[in-house]
DNA sequence: AACACGATGGACT
DNA sequence: GTCCATCGTGTTA
């Protein structure tokens, strides 16, 4: 098995590093995804990130040092995965919005309660960490360590990429609504919602 | 202690 | 396109 991507590989800007995570594998619980989608998250100034408002029990994780999971609970039901970046104080991260399955189907289709590996499986990020076995309690989780339950290993670089608009942020500035910081692979049909994407 | 609401997803018209 | 399940978290009192 490929060695983890390094902790210094998260310690830049969350779109350089959302950009390079395109491609890459995540491994957990018998599963590997590769990346098709992601969001950026910056800080400070960035008004959709959920440091926004300084540091929470929640948040805790997204504050610390590159190369850690940041998991929530959206809607009370979905968790979400972040790849925390940049450096220690920061606030910063990546939001996973989609996969494509690369091993471990059938634990797939189990989690998503699915019986074909159609692209609707891993569009969203709920999905993702539902197919993943992922909760809260991988908040803050390593994902760097060589034997790490959870982490992203070297995957296939994208042939092109396609940005747009960020999704679900409403309550953002129109100026960091409008930002240009979802990232997907160019002709995937892995993506979720392709409105906005060019 | 009460309250509003969310970086969504699935079912349905 | 519309509706809404479901609950942890942050805010307000």
């Amino acid at each position: 098995m490929s060695k983890p991507l390094p902790q210094s590989f998260y310690e830049r800007d969350a779109l350089v590093v959302a950009e390079e995570l395109l491609g890459q594998h995540i491994h957990h619980g018998g599963v590997v995804l590769r990346i098709t989608e992601v969001e950026a998250y910056r800080h400070p100034g960035d008004t959709a990130n959920h440091c926004r408002m300084g540091r929470t029990k929640r948040n805790a994780p997204m504050w610390g040092p590159g190369g850690h999971a940041y998991v929530y609970l959206c809607y009370g039901m979905h968790n979400m995965l972040n790849l925390v970046t940049g450096a220690d104080g920061e606030g910063a991260a990546v939001l996973i919005r989609a996969c494509e399955p690369v091993s471990g189907h059938e634990l797939i289709l189990e989690r998503r309660r699915s019986e074909a590996m159609r692209p609707v499986l891993l569009t969203g990020p709920g999905k993702v960490a539902s197919a993943l076995a992922l909760d809260t309690s991988f908040s803050g989780h390593a994902l760097f360590r060589p034997r790490g339950l959870l982490s992203v290993r070297e995957g296939d670089a994208p042939s092109a990429i396609v940005r747009g608009p960020r999704v679900g942020i409403g309550y953002a500035t129109p100026e960091h609504q409008a930002a240009p910081w979802r990232l997907a692979i160019g002709g995937s049909v892995w993506v979720s919602a392709r409105r906005g994407l060019q």
